[in-house]
DNA sequence: CCAATTTACATGAAAAATCATATACATTGA
DNA sequence: TCAATGTATATGATTTTTCATGTAAATTGG
């Protein structure tokens, strides 16, 4: 077998390692009738509670308008709450709800057993480094996009206030 | 900024990563016209001509009946053409096309050139690392799903025998 | 050899995601 | 102050993707 592009081309090797053990996982949320997308957005709240729309679709990844639309599923599942922003009225916060933190608790615990299993498959030193490296990339996305300390710093402010 | 589970989860970690990087390429392909999901499978071909389409789906990531569809409008484009096997004439080889193969050879050079910027957010020890730990992680899925293998073998005999 | 099972791919309805755009509010600068 | 511009979210039509299942061919076991 020759080497081909594809098997050294990163994006494909992340794109693999990212399907494949999401997969594996979703399996599990599946079982307990939590849709991937769903599941996103709620470790993320349950993470940032009050999170606004647009940064929370930015978190998970998603879209803007396909946020809005889980979101309201959401709600209509009584596992998240919407409130309107006094000091902006185009925003909305999004709030976990006591159920939906119910729900999310235990899969947290299932995802944080899942991840283990998935480590296992490295060596100790390669563990470390495979999740340095991830941060390293991650850390300069983030402040590119620029979205985590602004949000997080109205959100103390007004817990502090 | 307290440590947000999410920022530590691999999953996450791995999905923040390949949709970022595969963001920024796809907005090189859509560019000249490409979606991300034919770029996808003409890259395949690309390095292996005459997959099967199941085999196909495997490593493009996609489902079955999706793959069935891309490659019909692949097909319609000329830029790949479907062959019914005569060992078994339930499967169908996909073949990338003249004009398929002009179309991504460039796109190949570009996507050479963009994992480079990537890569180049690291240093050179880690480029490594995270090459080579993705692809212990890689090479684990592929003997799972037993695709490779198989499917090569019988590649080179047709063009052998 | 043949019924039962399995496998490969196709198909169409249903569900999800995207895209373009609308609406409502906020900000900026003349 | 207010027109122009920008931003946050919502909405509806379109496109994609999935899901369930169909068809045809191959394999398996009696």
């Amino acid at each position: 077998m020759p080497e081909k592009f594809i098997d050294n081309y990163l994006l494909f090797q992340l794109a693999l390692a990212s399907h494949t053990f999401s997969e594996e996982f979703y399996q599990q949320l599946r079982a307990k009738g939590v849709s991937p997308a769903k599941w996103r957005i709620l470790i993320n709240l349950f993470d940032c509670p009050g999170m606004y729309l647009t940064s929370l679709a930015k978190y998970v990844l998603y879209e803007q308008s396909r946020v809005t639309k889980l979101v309201d599923q959401l709600v209509s599942e009584k596992l998240v709450e919407k409130k309107t922003s006094h000091q902006d009225r185009r925003r909305v916060s999004i709030h976990i709800t006591e159920a939906g933190t119910k729900l999310v608790a235990p899969l947290i615990e299932q995802a944080k057993a899942h991840e283990a299993s998935v480590l296992a498959k490295l060596s100790p030193s390669d563990q470390n480094n495979l999740k340095s490296i991830l941060k390293t990339l991650a850390s300069r996305h983030i402040k590119d996009t620029q979205i985590a300390e602004l949000e997080f710093d109205e959100f103390t402010k007004k817990q502090q206030g």
